[in-house]
DNA sequence: GACCTGCTGCGGTCTG
């Protein structure tokens, strides 16, 4: 330590709290970060593993600045979850307690006697969600430049959390409200493990002055990664579960199972299998081998649809260390909470996406010398005649090998940051006119809509077209001097909690089994009494249901199928695609395959070369025309697009766009895509005009057609992929 | 479209 000038430049009382921690030397991430941040008057961005000290790089150098104030300060730190606030919380308590700085949990499960002593005296270190800050200026708007006057930094935690959502605009809108009600910026830190692109990451922390955000980006290597991944075949004839006649079983996830069963029983593992109800499936059967074997059950369930109880009970089972526990979850236990070092991550069929592969192999390997451990398990269906071309190109195999290769050599998706969320406009301007007891247009745009402001893609004309119909649905009214009032509707919706959300959530049943909650199940599940259901890793009986309150009891009972969380996929990138495409084209050896999944990527090549795919364009499938594309869905749907506005009946799928023949020839699909490509200016307004059911957002039911396109197609359309890939494919003279 | 996240102020009643 002694030659750390960084560690010199803290505050003597956190030089000793690090002492007294036993700290030998600072991790680099703190040692670089310390001397920018203590200066108080930079932006800054720490990226570095987890587990790898960044809130202490953050809070070390941001608390030495605020003890050495003349006045008390205020250290604002923004997190996703609350759960992430109560680990935080018990971290900088006992640092902060050395320092006299008080510290203030923020959310929605803290007392409000506690956060009326924050407002009495508003300072030290307060940390809270972007719901809760949204609830502040909404309803103390006279008061948001008392509390945040003496505001040192914001610090926001998780960062690549927040960027590209309709949240991550709703909190930068936040900051923006503050700071210009303070008529002052104040330095941002963002903390981030998962950030490709250190550009976005900065565009997002300072819209507009992203150049001079100073990146602190940890050079300690992350752990050496193993991987092990299975292929299983799906024998071609489905067999009937005896106890269920109603189910077609498949065959492979009792397979998976019992593989699963013996590697990680001892250990501490998480198990991903993509869908809450392939986790409770999984749940079930790895339950059922504990019994069997007569051993104590050491796998337990986590999703967003179980109850509280039920999700602590498996973050407890994993936080204690007599009994090895291994959670069988979904994206929940994908965030930085404290569940202690795993083992190994299994991953069940193809991962979302390799940014979500690597965020959940940061859970493994996390203590000194021991390598991250990733199992990968594939499913394929046995080759009959009539097979479709994913299964005859084994595309679950061939996708999960290219995201393995890609995962090593470091590359992940990059936040997709081109949405104009204007559905959270709405809502922050809804909210601003709480703050303010209204707001004129001008000052609205100006705040909201200018250059360098949250939502700075909004034009002027579409502002006032999206004003007027707010106005036709009662959120907006206008007095006589032309300031911008709540109209009827907006004041109820206002004046409701569940109105500080910028994202929409389902409506629910609630699960109860004699007076306990189990968790909830979304109300579009339609369950009859009597019927029996997978839930929390048991089976239940369906007793009773309950339309009025939304609730359903049950008891338990023997058998039951998984309940039907509705299914799909998440959308792939084109650079996956690409190295699927090179994968199947190339003959390169996996050494991560064991023997079946060899034999399927093997039997994958074979197939494009016999279909002779590499040069291919289009492909006949019966009834469609494959064209093949290879890039990702936002430019297959573009495509899509492009051929319904010329008549065909056309929709993305893995390996490009399917296109219904109905007397169709080759020749005309090919001439419509040479049409496309030449249109110079293709319009994206016009591109979506027949389309039904764009509402994504919470209040895109608000958006004028016009605008609820232009939203839809930020988010969902790549035109100039599309455009790109047709000039390339169909008509190289054209380009 | 897989998955996930979050939520106030006030009026009522009861206790010390």
């Amino acid at each position: 330590m002694s030659d750390s000038s960084s560690f010199f430049a803290l505050d003597s009382r956190i030089q000793r709290f690090i002492w007294a921690e036993g700290w030998e030397e600072l991790r680099d991430a703190q040692e670089v970060a310390i001397p920018h941040i203590v200066k108080g008057n930079t932006d800054v961005i720490i990226a570095a593993a987890t587990a790898a000290g960044k809130t202490e790089a953050a809070f070390f150098p941001a608390l030495t600045y605020l003890v050495a104030q003349e006045k008390p300060g205020l250290i604002v730190y923004i997190s996703p979850l609350k759960a992430l606030i109560n680990d935080q919380f018990g971290r900088l308590d006992r640092l902060c307690e050395d320092l006299d700085v008080p510290v203030w949990p923020w959310h929605g499960d803290i007392s409000s006697s506690s956060k009326a002593r924050f407002l009495k005296d508003p300072h030290g270190v307060l940390l809270i969600t972007p719901e809760s800050l949204e609830a502040m200026l909404c309803n103390r708007g006279a008061s948001v430049r008392t509390i945040f006057q003496h505001t040192a930094f914001f610090v926001i935690d998780e960062l690549h959390a927040f960027i590209g959502s309709e949240r991550g605009k709703q909190l930068q809108s936040l900051i923006c409200r503050i700071e210009s009600v303070l008529k002052t910026v104040i330095p941002r830190v963002g903390l981030s493990a998962t950030l490709g692109d250190m550009q976005l990451g900065a565009d997002y922390l300072r819209p507009g002055k992203a150049d001079s955000v100073v990146i602190v980006e940890s050079r300690a290597a992350g752990a050496e990664l193993k991987v092990a991944i299975k292929g299983y075949e799906e024998p071609s004839v489905p067999h009937r579960d005896a106890d269920d006649s109603a189910e077609v079983k498949s065959a492979s996830p009792a397979h998976i199972a019992s593989h699963l069963f013996k590697v990680l029983r001892g250990s501490n593992n998480l198990v991903f299998p993509n869908s809450r109800r392939e986790v409770e499936r999984y749940t079930h059967l790895l339950q059922g081998l504990c019994a069997h074997h007569h051993v104590p059950n050491q796998f337990w369930p986590h999703h967003g649809s179980l109850s509280k109880e039920i999700r602590s009970e498996t973050e407890a089972a994993l936080k204690q260390k007599t009994q090895p526990a291994t959670a069988v979850c979904t994206n929940t236990l994908e965030l930085g909470i404290d569940i202690g070092a795993v083992k190994s991550i299994a991953q069940i069929g193809p991962p979302p996406s390799v940014a979500s592969l690597r965020q959940r192999l940061g859970r493994s390997g996390r203590r000194k010398n021991e390598p991250a451990i990733l199992r990968g398990y594939c499913v394929e269906d046995a080759r009959v005649p009539g097979s479709s071309i994913a299964t005859l190109l084994r595309l679950n195999t061939v996708q999960m090998a290219a995201m393995i290769t890609l995962l090593g050599e470091k590359w992940f998706e990059p936040p997709r940051i081109h949405g104009l969320h204007l559905s959270t406009l709405i809502q922050q301007l809804l909210s601003l006119i709480s703050q303010n007891g209204g707001v004129t247009a001008t000052q609205a745009y100006q705040l909201l809509c200018a250059p360098s402001a949250p939502f700075s893609g909004t034009s002027r004309p579409d502002f006032i077209a999206l004003l007027r119909h707010l106005g036709q649905k009662e959120l907006l009214m206008q007095d006589s001097s032309g300031l911008l009032l709540h109209g009827p509707l907006g004041e109820k919706f206002v004046n409701h909690y569940t109105f500080y959300a910028a994202f929409a959530a389902d409506e629910e049943f609630r699960i109860v089994a004699g007076g306990r909650p189990l968790g909830a199940l979304p109300v579009s599940l339609m369950l009859s009494v009597g019927q029996r259901i997978l839930f929390a890793g048991r089976t239940w009986y369906v007793d009773e249901i309950d339309e009025e309150q939304k609730v359903i009891y049950v008891s338990p009972a023997k058998g039951g199928t998984p309940p039907l969380f509705s299914g799909g996929g998440g959308r792939v990138h084109t650079r996956v695609r690409q190295r699927m495409r090179a994968l199947l084209a190339g003959d390169n050896d996996l050494p991560f395959l064991d023997e079946s999944a060899r034999r399927f990527v093997a039997e994958g090549r074979e197939a494009y070369g016999r279909m002779g795919l590499d040069g291919r364009v289009l492909l006949d499938a019966g009834t469609q025309l494959m064209i093949l594309t290879w890039i990702g869905d936002s430019g297959n749907e573009a495509i899509a697009c492009l051929l319904k506005r010329r008549g065909f009946t056309a929709a993305p799928s893995d390996l490009g766009v399917e296109v219904h023949k109905g007397g169709h020839s080759e020749e005309d699909i090919l001439s419509a895509l040479a049409d496309a490509a030449t249109d110079e200016f293709p319009d994206l307004d016009n591109l979506l005009l027949d389309a039904k059911n764009l509402q994504r957002e919470k209040w895109d039911w608000a958006l004028p057609d016009a605008l609820l396109r232009k939203a839809y197609a930020s988010l969902y359309l790549d035109l100039d992929e599309a455009l790109a890939w047709i000039r390339s494919a169909v008509s190289p003279e054209a380009a």
